[in-house]
DNA sequence: CGGCTACTTGACCGGTATCAATGTTAGTGG
DNA sequence: CCACTAACATTGATACCGGTCAAGTAGCCG
């Protein structure tokens, strides 16, 4: 099998079919660049196209009077972006690239094709889904309850425990290619508090930074000044449609 | 067919088959009566419940320390609650009666089981959570970014936008049943402030308040100041798979 | 009537925003 | 290789929004 992103991100989660991962390569046949900080979809926009990330990170935002705006997801390679057009016709948030990205276009038939052949796959995708919606809700709560050093912390965590589905459980050090204002965009703080945030941080040995590498020392400390919960541990596909063999 | 609440709300958005319909219908039980402020579901317990609500108001939350905790989702009749409890064992949040109310609890394996006979109200409920993912879009956006005032502004806004679904569009008051520490809860600010902003939104002839009743006297002035973009426009589900009948 | 609970009001404080200046790094063209 | 530039990061001074604390008021229900 060519390398699939989804597959092997999903695979993460279940043992694939042979039939489930071939189905799912043929989902990323037209991959398409994109340049660091290029917007690949504007809110409002109509959009019939969802996205896999092959390879870079992008992040999806609403903008409000042009200047201020809040990320709401950061989107990592296997990472499907762009599933709330599925429900709308229209984009309801922008999509930007952080870094240089591969992207794998996969229009709306292609996704409905894979829900009538892999009734398994949808559900995994529902399952997913609901893991990044409770995600969200942690991300709400946080911005919403919690001391701007308390968020930095947690979107910290949050980057460190979804690279580690990826990269290993022993990973302990991320290289994060945003700048401290999109940092600030994502935690809802300025681009100045987001900087003596994360002086703090180090301060504290929480962390070490060296450019963009932030070094996780203390991840204990950080769960608890976070008060993070690592929702994708307990992601249960266990009830799971069986596979169709 | 005895009244299926979960029918009912599905066929708001598809015209379910007959199979589809008694399918759903199998899924029901008693309706179940809570008292206003009662608990239904606790944060960490096993949850292998969904619920639609017959009648009354309830929301999720999240709770930290004991102390601090912030609303997620305000949920009407209609709703659909706890379904992150399909992806996980665990319930991740809690469920609370802000009103008396009653619901009708869903059976999770027989749920499961729907995924494995109808693939289409899988695909449907995936869009349907897709549409309340943008909607908690929005508010971590409200929350992540904009004043106190325009916080409350966009609770409210959000409310009556909600009701006028079920009350019709020329709706402009709304009995709100929660106390101003409940409003903070959602929003993430203390009573006191919610208080005050109250006092603001009426003093700028923007709402009246009697009571609980807040009655919305500029609905173009509380959209331009929350920023507010209503998002229960036509949800498109026209690239479902075909029934299976 | 008393004792809740919620709402209201005022005084004060602290965390974060804002404004502004400086330092640092990467890129570009000569 | 250096000069120039443009982002970005860092630092400091100051302002203000919303939090905290505390006291008082108004309903409501026994």
């Amino acid at each position: 099998m060519a390398d699939s992103c989804i597959a092997a991100r999903l695979s993460h989660f279940l043992a694939l079919t042979e039939e489930e991962a071939s189905a799912l390569a043929r989902l990323e046949e037209n991959p398409r660049d994109y340049r660091r900080g290029e917007m690949i979809g504007e809110q409002g926009a109509p959009a019939d196209e969802l996205f896999i990330i092959r390879s870079g990170w992008a992040y999806s935002h609403i903008s409000f009077d042009g200047e201020r705006r809040q990320i709401l997801r950061l989107e990592f390679p296997g990472d499907l972006m762009g599933t709330s057009s599925i429900a709308f016709g229209k984009a309801s948030d922008n999509l930007t690239a952080v870094t240089d990205c591969t992207l794998c276009p996969l229009d709306r038939p292609a996704l409905r094709q894979l829900f009538i052949d892999h009734c398994r796959l949808a559900a995994l995708l529902f399952v997913i889904s609901q893991a990044e919606r409770v995600s969200m809700d942690d991300r709400l709560a946080s911005i919403g309850r919690s001391s701007a050093k308390s968020r930095i912390a947690a979107l910290l965590l949050d980057i460190l425990v979804r690279f580690r589905i990826m990269h290993g459980e022993d990973l302990d050090r991320v290289e994060i290619p945003m700048t401290q204002e999109e940092i600030g965009d994502a935690t809802g703080l300025t681009p100045v508090h987001v900087n003596r945030m994360l002086q703090e941080l180090s301060r504290d040995e929480l962390i070490s930074r060296k450019k963009n590498e932030v070094h996780i020392l203390d991840e204990v400390g950080l769960v608890e000044l976070a008060e993070y919960i690592n929702r994708y541990a307990d992601v249960d596909t266990s009830w799971l449609p069986p596979p169709e063999a």
